[in-house]
DNA sequence: TGAGTATGTTCAG
DNA sequence: TGAACCTACTCAT
């Protein structure tokens, strides 16, 4: 599941197994032969990750920037490398792991300079220490767009999906249809801190878990879910026609802005 | 075997 | 707004 909470993991299995080490670095599919050589050979210095972006940083300061867009993935493995299976984009090896990359949108050597121009195209991202939630405000504040579509926006807030979209608008009651100057400030802060929360509880679990009070928020604050240790993990996000589990109504399902969003009518009621 | 689906993004019109 | 793109998986035929 390729939101934030997936690159940032990514970033902190990456930093454990390659950097600090030389990797050999190529791209059995071909695709990204040419890149790959730039960087095939030289240490991994960091990896970083910038909502759904993710760097891997090697010596002299060449950066390869991955986004898995909606198919990408990385595959992790130990012991022989074994013969490509697949359309592998990215094969990474290091000295105890080798990963695959498959299906990015992007995967591409990136100079500093270039770097920063992706970086200044991306909303403050909830899972970084250097997150200034005052930027996604400025934006959401003044804005007439619907929330449904600020909080997909990567350059209002970094790192945010469909999945985190729709649960958090549940979380909080808000009508996903709600423009953004209308949320008000105190909901805003509620709204970023338990993006906060959700995110880094996804990096933990590597899925997405949502069923569960809010911690740090205000105004709506379902009662004990119905799904609890059912298996279930999501309020509504591909729940369309099953019950609500907070109030039983059925989830609602539309297309918004070309993606899918869903909701319940009744606690998300328009205030 | 083929259709349908997906958590994303970009570009053309 | 719709199409295109990258891939793998599920389900129906």
């Amino acid at each position: 599941m390729p939101e934030g909470h997936t690159i940032r993991r990514l970033a902190r299995t990456h930093t454990r197994r390659f950097v600090g080490h030389e990797v050999a670095v190529s791209s059995p599919q071909g695709r990204f032969s040419r890149d790959a050589e730039l960087v095939d050979g030289r240490e991994l210095r960091a990896v970083d990750a910038h909502g759904k972006h993710l760097f891997h940083v090697y010596a002299d300061d060449l950066v390869v920037h991955v986004h898995l867009g909606l198919y990408g993935k990385f595959t992790m493995h130990t012991g022989d490398v074994t013969p490509p299976r697949g359309q592998v984009r990215m094969r990474l090896v290091g000295p105890t792991h080798w990963a695959d990359l498959r299906g990015p949108i992007a995967c591409e050597v990136l100079t500093e300079g270039e770097v920063d121009g992706v970086r200044a195209r991306l909303g403050p991202d909830p899972l970084r220490d250097d997150a200034d939630p005052e930027a996604a405000w400025r934006r959401i504040g003044r804005s007439k767009a619907p929330l449904a579509t600020l909080l997909m926006d990567q350059s209002v807030i970094a790192g945010v999906g469909n999945v985190y979209r729709a649960e958090v608008l549940f979380r909080h009651g808000l009508d996903p249809l709600l423009p953004g100057r209308e949320l008000g400030r105190e909901r805003f802060d509620a709204v970023w801190a338990d993006l906060a929360d959700l995110l880094a509880d996804g990096v933990r679990r590597g899925a997405i878990d949502t069923v569960r009070p809010v911690h740090r928020g205000c105004g709506h604050a379902p009662d004990e879910p119905h799904g609890r240790g059912c298996g279930r993990e999501v309020y509504v996000y591909r729940r369309t026609g099953e019950p609500c589990r907070v109030c039983g109504t059925e989830v609602s399902r539309r297309t918004h802005a070309a993606r899918n969003l869903f909701w319940c009518a009744t606690c998300q009621a328009a205030t």
